[in-house]
RNA sequence: GGGCAAUUAACUCAGUGGUAGAGUGCUUCGUUCACAUCGAAGAAGUCGCUGGUUCGAAUCCAGCAUUGCCCACCA
């Protein structure tokens, strides 16, 4: 027994992985049934998490195990282009590398600077999903920027559009004003924060606001049309004096939404800066007067606060009002604040013409395919959360004043004006657009001009949502791969994307195609640090999975995060754990090593008629360990699985199994009996790195190459 | 304010109706003949609390407590 050394070289890792690739592994194979796994593509933002190798350890995991079981598994690689997060990034960079600003680089030479960054990213992308183990058809492999990705997302908005389930509206929107540009309510997180709140003498009212600086926008006094307090003055106009000394008329309105027991009861109505107000504001007619604008500062309405930004005019204009006599007083708050996810910066509710998704019309199909069960959520109770959001949900806003992403098909004529508007020139379009997958040659609106491109790109997550089709070759409504793959089989991924995701891929899928885009979805939990905290950069708690495969190996840490775990649970990263699975690694490897060494005859057991009872025994064990890991794969309790195949391994088959035929080798001068143990031993042990070469292909493969020339 | 989950050995977690399990740690012993990243034996838990269903509950139901996560238009 020779030069076998005693633990596995995890550093070969990559080498096994080649041959893999060589030999075509991944490819799809055979006549069985075809089982299709599109992987959430990865940022092209270069940071890897362990939730990346958490979810591609699983899914892999799967589609080894459907692999083996004879299914035609096809596993689509990819990379997204993340625009808000790349953007961000890039300006970063080009900030402290050249001292700009990405206006003052200019759109095209930022966007050339985006392309580089891409062109460094994406090959580490690749690496890092290969060092995973992940067993992708790299053939398949899309990014979400490449050309055919283009294509789809243009031709769905297109469809989109004349299905009427895409429009271009003026609404109030969620605006970053660092990022400068309008954001979906799913990127926005609130946040509590200590503030005050304001009451101002509105007239003979007093009104109670967190936002004294707004205003000047107000535009109406909203009451609860229960409450008798004020009921004398619904209808009628009440004259308030501003901080800048103006006198202005305000109508009192009676409206619902108003809580008699908050405050005075009475509320100051500013459509333009809150969604409340807005709302109201449509409910009644009433007129969106802007006083802050889209870089977060106030409007000349303010006087002489003009041009400072909102907070910071805050006290200033509180204090004139003081010394106005129109503070009543200042109370302590808990304000909820509104943060923007990818920027950090206080969103500003910002009117402005966004192109929107009417997800509120393709909500009910979505709810339908989960309930009826033609998606299964695993664990089940995430059903509840998605239901909850799509019952709750509002119209998607989908473009972005981002320069990185992709651009609209809409096309714009440049002579448009209300001048053109009212001569009526074209009574089919009074919108001064078209939307359309090329840019027509002639403006078909003015006959003349050559037309402009719509400045807006979309909202990452819209070509996100569109993933299982664009991969599988749609708009092509003949391609194959969709013919065969589509719907996809199985989709993996964090329960913190089921909303940006997993929701928008199902309903953009039934409003393009009428059909599903997966039909199991298995959700895991949140990795948190050994003290149970969430795992974030700027708490410098975070792990760098590739430096722990490095330390480590891929198969130990991809058993450390799949090992005894529920599905969709939140679980703590420990290196005890690590080292638990590197452990078994290295016992795998020597338990095959020994058995490598009694001989490597291929044959069969001889007879089982002559097994033992010990023998016996163990062999209907690993029948029965066998049939239910099987079963627990079918319900995705990976975890269970992998922990039974250890303690099986370990203490059944290392612990008794080997020392009893060890013994029988030593001790036996009975040469049948001696070669029944090695048969006994060789048989078990190739069933056994079967079933863990779902969890542990490197290490399997190697054995068998190394050990057993297979 | 609403929703979802978690609560099991000192620590990290499995276990979902039938006499409590693993890894780490701890105690004792063994072993250079696959593996010290080893083996054998052991100590250690009234399975958050209170009720209920059941022949039987860590497991099902109700309530409570604590913790975590998500959602939400009280300005």
């Amino acid at each position: 027994m020779t030069e076998i050394p005693t633990r596995f070289d995890h550093t070969k890792e990559a080498e096994i992985y080649q041959k893999w690739e060589k030999a075509g592994e991944f490819k799809p194979k055979g006549s069985g049934e075809p089982f299709s796994i599109i992987i959430p593509p990865p940022n092209v933002t270069g940071d890897l998490h362990l939730g990346h190798a958490l979810t591609y350890g699983l899914q892999d995991t799967v589609a080894r195990h459907a692999r083996r079981h004879g299914k035609k598994v096809l596993m689509v690689p990819g990379a997204d282009h993340a625009a808000i997060a790349v953007q961000a990034l890039v300006e970063k960079k080009i900030q402290k590398e050249k001292g700009l600003s990405r206006t003052q680089l200019g759109r095209e030479k930022f966007l050339e600077e985006v392309q580089d960054w891409t062109a460094h990213y994406l090959p580490r992308v690749k690496e890092s999903l290969k060092r995973f183990g992940l067993s992708a058809d790299w053939g398949h492999f899309r990014f979400t920027m490449d050309e055919h990705s283009q294509l789809a997302v243009k031709t769905a908005f297109v469809e989109l559009y004349e299905k009427k389930l895409i429009y271009r509206g003026e609404y109030l929107v969620n605006w970053d004003p660092k990022l400068q540009t309008a954001i979906s309510d799913d990127e926005v997180l609130n946040e509590d924060r200590p503030a005050k709140l304001y009451w101002l003498k509105y007239g003979p009212l007093t009104v109670a606001t967190s936002r004294p600086e707004t205003q000047f926008g107000d535009v109406a006094i909203a009451v609860n049309p229960k409450d008798k307090r004020y009921e004398k003055y619904v209808g009628q106009e009440v004259e308030i004096v501003l901080a800048t000394g103006q006198k202005k008329k305000l109508p009192v309105i009676a409206d619902e939404f108003v809580d008699p027991e908050f405050g005075t009861g009475a509320v100051k109505i500013t459509p333009a800066h809150d969604k409340n107000d807005f709302e109201a504001g449509q409910r009644h007619n009433l007129p969106v007067v802007q006083t802050i604008d889209k870089y977060g500062k106030l409007t000349d309405l303010a006087g002489e606060w003009a041009g400072l930004k909102a907070l910071e005019a805050r006290e200033p204009i509180v204090k004139k009002l003081e010394e106005l006599g129109l503070v009543e007083k200042v109370t302590d708050y808990n304000a909820r604040v509104a943060i923007s996810e990818r920027s950090g910066a206080i969103i500003e509710p910002l009117i402005s013409t966004q192109w929107f998704m009417k997800t509120t019309e393709l909500k009910d199909a979505a709810l339908k395919a989960v309930k009826l069960g033609d998606i299964k959520f695993t664990p089940k109770n995430v059903e509840k959360v998605y239901f909850h959001w799509l019952n709750n949900l509002h119209d998607w806003c989908i473009s972005r004043q981002l320069w990185w992403g992709h651009e609209l098909p809409v096309w714009h004529c440049q002579n448009w004006s209300a001048k053109t508007k009212s001569q009526k020139s074209n009574p089919k379009n009074n919108e001064g657009f078209i939307v359309a997958l090329e840019k027509p040659k002639v403006c078909p609106i003015c006959g003349e001009c050559a037309m402009e491109q719509d400045p807006d790109t979309l909202d990452t997550w819209f070509s996100a949502g569109l993933w299982p089709l664009a991969t599988l070759g749609w708009p092509d409504k003949t391609a194959p791969d969709l013919k065969e793959y589509y719907p996809t089989s199985f989709l993996e991924t964090g329960q913190d994307i089921l909303f940006f995701w997993v929701a928008r891929m199902i309903m953009m899928s039934q409003a393009l195609t009428g059909e599903i885009p997966f039909k199991e979805v298995l959700f895991h939990g949140l990795i948190l640090d050994d003290q149970g905290k969430k795992m974030s950069k700027s708490k410098g708690n975070t792990m760098d999975p590739l430096a722990l495969i490095d330390k480590y190996g891929s198969d130990a840490l991809r058993m450390s995060l799949i090992g005894g775990n529920s599905p969709g649970l939140p679980q703590r990263y420990t290196e005890t754990k690590l080292l638990k699975y590197r452990n078994f690694v290295t016992k795998i490897w020597n338990a095959a090593r020994f058995v490598a060494s009694t001989g490597n005859s291929k044959s069969q057991i001889p007879n089982p008629k002559q097994l033992d009872e010990t023998e016996k025994k163990f062999l209907e064990k690993l029948s029965r360990l066998e049939e239910s890991n099987h079963k627990d794969f079918k319900t995705y309790k990976l975890g269970l699985a992998l922990e039974e195949l250890y303690e099986f391994f370990w203490h059944d088959f290392a612990d008794q199994l080997l020392e009893y035929e060890k013994k029988v080798l030593l001790e036996s001068a009975d040469e049948t009996r001696k070669a029944q143990a090695e048969a006994v031993l060789q048989d078990s042990l190739k069933r056994l790195l079967v079933l863990l070469s779902d969890f542990a292909p490197f290490l399997v493969t190697e054995i068998n190459q190394t050990m057993f020339d297979a």
